[in-house]
DNA sequence: CTAAAAAGAGAGCACTGCTCTTGCATGCGA
DNA sequence: TCGCATGCAAGAGCAGTGCTCTCTTTTTAG
């Protein structure tokens, strides 16, 4: 039925990939203000319109790139999940904080990726379609992670103000119908909150303020995850 | 001693704020990266090259902007705060989260200068010495904020682990020395986060998530303060 | 084997940041 | 008050950018 691909669609996947990898190149290089598809194109031997052949413009070029690191950073905080749950299968609190950290290490990996994705929005501004499965990984992660502690030995959590349980309920049952509405407000409040430290440190607002990177980091993801009502294991 | 400034001076500055002017007007309306002093010029009525006499270059224009921007955050920040304990002088934790509001509020009314200063660094990454003064103004205000509920009430905090103690204490020192150091690391946390929260929201990552963002903010604003070991007033 | 589709090459447009030279007028010190 | 140095604007020009359009070559599919 479905044939190997003939060789100009290897070809052309072949291509597609070496022009993201020099693109990611130049990105980490000189940030995504001055990448340039021209530099592309040059750098790869080819001449600047042949790679409007692949990428319909600069703007989808970037949208692939970002496709591609929430798809990389989500990997490597599954990955780290993964191996946290099996070195303590109870310890929910060391998977929360996993988590965190892989995410922390990658974005200080590949500053000018994360920037990409959490930065700000450096086009035309409007997220396409295509990106909000791959942005989604690392927040359902979290959501996971809290929902195994839920059903194993719940979560102690503070009570929501009035004003708050109608957004409280939807967020819930938007999120996660299974888990209480205050659980799924102090999952989006440690989200954010958990963005907001790595932003800090790769954007270098923690420049000659924090010194110990490693040893703050890990105190506030642990804060984080009592924060979601998340008790260390036995 | 000092004079009027002579008619050439204050044309000068005439021209350096029209051209701030009319570069922030553009800023709101493409964003940072679509920024061009050709543009600034020509709507200006002057040649390109003529913008050079008052900014040496496209960075320094933004450089201009970036300390303008912290400088608007911060007032805003102080004028709210000052309001607030106007308002109820022992109330501490709605100081503080007059503080936060105010933080937001300008935020959200100015998204591109907030992405300005809060975004991913736009150039060369190097944030020059100007910046780092206004920059901290924010910051000093949570500090001021705790400090007075320290003095007045002390305040309740969770116990730092070990391995974050020798950072704290030099936290402390460089920030406040007069404040216990579990206190400083808990306002540098709720600093970072605080800004976590205000990016997510004018970044985009709460569309189709937050619906009712007022009342969102106001309880992790709420929640930020008594991480810091803020009670409310009586 | 041939027609159609895909890919590359190159020229060209409108724009950018930035530099350099030239000419002008303005505000300053004498 | 006057002369001139200084501050400033204008314009041309360079190298680079995103993107479009043609024209040719290659490859695939029928």
């Amino acid at each position: 039925m479905t044939t190997v691909q003939g060789a100009r669609a290897r070809a052309r996947a072949e291509i597609t990939a070496a022009i993201k990898d020099e693109a990611r190149r130049q990105l980490a290089a000189e940030g995504a203000a001055k990448l340039s598809l021209r530099a592309v194109a040059r750098e790869l031997g080819m001449v600047s319109s042949a790679l409007y052949r692949y990428f319909p413009s600069r703007d989808d070029l970037l949208t692939a790139l970002i496709v591609d690191a929430y798809d990389a950073v989500g990997a490597a905080a599954e990955t780290a999940h993964a191996a946290a749950v099996r070195a303590a299968p109870g310890g929910h609190l060391a998977h929360w904080t996993a988590v965190c950290r892989a995410v922390r290490a990658w974005a200080v990996a590949h500053p000018h990726e994360y920037a990409l994705i959490y930065g700000s929005p450096v086009p035309g501004y409007t997220a396409p379609q295509d990106t909000v499965g791959p942005a989604a990984r690392v927040g359902l992660l979290l959501v996971a992670t809290a929902r195994a502690a839920y059903e194993a030995e719940g979560v102690a959590l503070p009570p929501l103000p009035d004003s708050l349980t109608p957004e409280a309920e939807r967020l819930a049952a938007d999120l996660a119908p299974d888990l209480p509405p205050a659980l799924a407000v102090s999952l989006v409040f440690a989200w954010a909150q958990l963005f907001g430290l790595v932003s800090f440190e790769v954007f270098g607002q923690f420049n000659r303020i924090v010194e110990d990177r490693d040893a703050f980091f890990a105190t506030a993801a642990e804060r984080l995850g009592r924060e979601v009502g998340l008790l260390p294991g036995r």
